[in-house]
DNA sequence: GTGGTCTAGACCACA
DNA sequence: GTGGTCTAGACCACA
């Protein structure tokens, strides 16, 4: 994880998307323990309260479950996840036609163009 | 022009991101005089101080210049334009991917992912 | 002359400021008629008012003076442009020294950074 | 500080200049800590919003940073400084010399006039 | 009528 | 307590 936020978003948002993110994209697993308050807050530099502020809104979501005593964990729900990664992977590609297609560019030359760029930047 | 706000982002940047996006997009043309200050200003509901704001951003990036009493218009530098409009595809293009296969997509479906959605959503 | 604005001043001042300058460097002679304010307006690219008003501050500092029919002309007065002259020089002076001891300088070692300066630029 | 605003040019610019002046001169030191919007406008007596907008401008040209709720500081770059104070101290060289020129000095009078000015006012 | 500057004052995010 | 954003409203320079 590199912490470097944009001041024209609440830290707290930045940090709940990342881990949201993350939990959709599995890059964190179903039931996995995550980071303490704490330790998140000294790893990101910010301070504790905008930490329970990104997790209580993830926990308000469904992403995350508190065990009182044993800290917070990614949710079981795995629907929850799946559903949200194609939701959200609808709306990349959505905004990604739409925005191209402002730009100028045939709607048509779009996978060709997307497949260049893969093949010129593998290792993106 | 349609003004709806993000709450987590300030208006200024909103603004001054959406005509930003309408020079580069040509929706707005080389020399077209811009709206007063005063009527973005009431058409967007918002203080004539934050469409000021946004305008001057887009003065020091170079988008927009001011003629003293006549008002504001779109730059004549069409090389900062489409110069402008080839990085922003870039990085929509770069986005897409990224994001699209941390989602767990491989990027060689990519192409006919986007082809498919393109047929199946073609008046969107 | 080239007439090119800095925004951050009132233009009949920039302007006044320019013929007074070259008043009293005598790059404009005692007795020279002036341009008229129709001239000099559509030279500068302004409106004629503006060159009204920065005639109008030169006349009240006795720069200028105005006969009814003929026009406007240099003062016959050589005793100011002569004092108003060493004026100005002075406070160059001041301020050039001044400005250069606080960026660091020894005073003592101004003179001769000038004249390196004047040897290594001579065609400034 | 002492404060006082000349009514042609807007306060907001005059501030940034001195300030900016002031870390130029290294009179402010790097990593310093500025005093607080609230501070500089009460000392100044102008608005808030005058102030931000003089920091806002210092910000972009990189002579300041702000630590989100801790407060703005004079930049770490070293290097910018030296840069601005050479350029600076060249451009208060030129002008120099080029106005006493046309105030009718020859150039090769300059070092003697500053040394002479400099021996009968060394306590200015 | 155009943009530019400034004020007084409110409220927000983050510490 | 720190900076950031926004509003309502005034007044200015220039055309």
């Amino acid at each position: 994880m590199s912490w470097s936020f944009d001041n024209n978003k609440p830290i707290y948002l930045q940090i709940s998307e990342k881990i949201k993110f993350q939990i959709i994209s599995q890059e964190l697993e179903t039931n996995q323990q995550l980071p303490t308050v704490r330790e998140l807050a000294s790893e990101a530099g910010v301070n504790t309260h905008t930490i329970q502020r990104a997790f209580s809104s993830l926990e308000q979501d469904g992403f995350v479950f508190c065990k009182r005593t044993a800290g917070r964990f990614v949710t079981e729900n795995q629907e929850l996840i799946s559903k949200s990664r194609k939701q959200l992977a609808k709306k990349q590609l959505k905004d990604f036609i739409s925005s191209m297609a402002h730009l100028g560019y045939q709607k048509e030359e779009l996978p060709s163009i997307t497949s260049n760029y893969i093949k010129q930047n593998w290792n993106y």
